[in-house]
DNA sequence: CAAAATACGTAATATACGATACAGCGCACC
DNA sequence: GGTGCGCTGTATCGTATATTACGTATTTTG
């Protein structure tokens, strides 16, 4: 049962010839307002010609663009009523795997930030903002990326902010330049790694502080780390996921940036200058 | 201060002669749709002539009907972009800057996943488990890491996956190793960068299938794209979000294994035995 | 590798839409 | 009760828009 006309392309999508096809990837993107402007504007928006878009309409099953456009109307006007259903797709095949995926994470989100304080987040911030220090961040196997991410945000705003990369010992001496003014983000979800733990104790021992990164069943480095933060992991998946760490460290990118506003600003506009 | 239509209406409603009136109670009653249809149809709505609606949209600032629907359309284009915003009350439970940064997430998420089809995540899927052709992954700036983290994924439980990184011209290069059984996954959020999108229009004249992971604007990557996953970057930050791409990301991750189970779960058995 | 079929864009055409001029009507004020 | 002003609708015009026909490029198939 096809009853959005978003579901309907996305039905016909694969069938389409690659106009047509941008055609439907631009109308989807934002959904409905282009299809609610003019023919030209569509096609322009979605790099193609005009007749591509009635073809794409036609296919759709409407006699013409005006029809097409009233049916996004009434499809709004349903909307607009209900805000309700616009959480959920009411008439969605949900039984594939998309959404157990996403209702776990979204689960998964909610969890950690409810065991999440304000108090706890402003401290780490403060922490990260605090210039006199340098930051380290580093990973491991999978979550190495979201050390890189957190890296490549906060090395913007401010300098000193190191991504520790590539073979162990190149990270392991970079410990000579860790001091009781330095933080060392570390993320760590099973299976734990022993050459982080090594590495995370040995940077204890010299003083640095750790903000942790981990899953809820805590990885040994919670031992070392002057802030913990638990990730609900758990989805229908062969992996676990990391997408909840990805938010909260998205969090803390957002609010040290903020923290850092007035000089951070200035570092921004000098670095788009650069480029 | 006023900022919506609606506002503005009821502001200067008390000052309209009665056909006007009517056509302003006529677009408030059901707003904004009726406002979005033509003239005719508007007038015949409120019971009016078509000059009167035309007057009406003029007392309101307006220099043609138009003007007038782009108005309404960017308004509910805000609307519908950022959900959060209608649901921002003054007495928001938590006041701490936790809040408003999941909240936006989660809308996001499940904005995103509103426009994924099962059906477009499957095609996905069964190219990226494809084995006949290699899987190459690439990011931008800030998304790079996203790249990453699938590739190290994917590389598990298949063959020939290859995160492309490091210098432009290095992994220009490796075009050369790319033909039509192959995909290329990218990642290219605003601002999108030039570079990447010259690679993608290589890799598609070799015949390279492409998967781009984008924001709600479309990369100009989309062009050449096979397929399009759109995802809402838009949060309270200084910075836009790529957690629902990751999740995203991590729902391929999860099929793509699901799908390869049979010899994915001998490869990861192999993997395990070696460390 | 050749040939056919399909898809796409350019340009011309028809249509429908918004805009405007003007006349009739109602209402208020004198 | 008459006169003038303002509001509204009808009819017409010009224009922007959707539509269609056709030639070219691209892809698919034998």
């Amino acid at each position: 049962m096809i009853s959005s006309i978003a579901e309907l392309i996305s039905d016909r999508i694969g069938t389409m010839p690659a106009g047509e096809r941008r055609a439907a990837q631009t109308l989807i993107a934002s959904y409905p307002l282009i299809g609610l402007k003019t023919v030209a504007e569509f096609s322009a928006a979605a790099g193609v010609s005009s007749p591509t878009i009635l073809r794409f309409v036609a296919r759709l099953g409407f006699q013409n663009y005006p029809e097409f456009q009233s049916a996004l109307q009434d499809e709004l006007a349903a909307q607009l009523q209900s805000p309700a259903s616009r959480t959920l797709n009411p008439s969605s095949p949900n039984g594939g795997a998309v959404s157990p995926m996403l209702e776990a994470t979204l689960d998964n989100l909610r969890e950690t930030f409810r065991h999440l304080s304000d108090k706890q987040l402003a401290d780490i911030v403060a922490k990260l903002a605090d210039r006199r220090g340098k930051t380290f961040l580093i990973g491991g196997r999978f979550t190495d990326p979201l050390a890189r991410y957190m890296a490549a945000h906060l090395a913007i705003v401010q300098p000193n902010v190191f991504h520790l990369a590539g073979q162990e010992g190149v990270w392991r001496d970079r410990l000579i330049d860790m001091g009781k003014r330095d933080v060392l983000v570390i993320f760590d979800i099973r299976r734990y790694q022993d050459s982080l733990v090594r590495f995370a104790e040995t940077a204890h021992q010299r003083g640095v502080q750790i903000v942790l990164f981990t899953d809820q069943w805590l990885s040994p480095i919670a031992r070392f780390a002057r802030h913990v933060i638990a990730g609900r992991t758990a989805v229908p998946s062969a992996w676990d996921s990391s997408a909840a760490l990805f938010v909260v460290a998205e969090t803390l990118i957002g609010a040290v940036t903020r923290q850092l506003e007035a000089d951070g600003a200035k570092r921004i506009r000098e670095l788009e200058s650069l480029r």
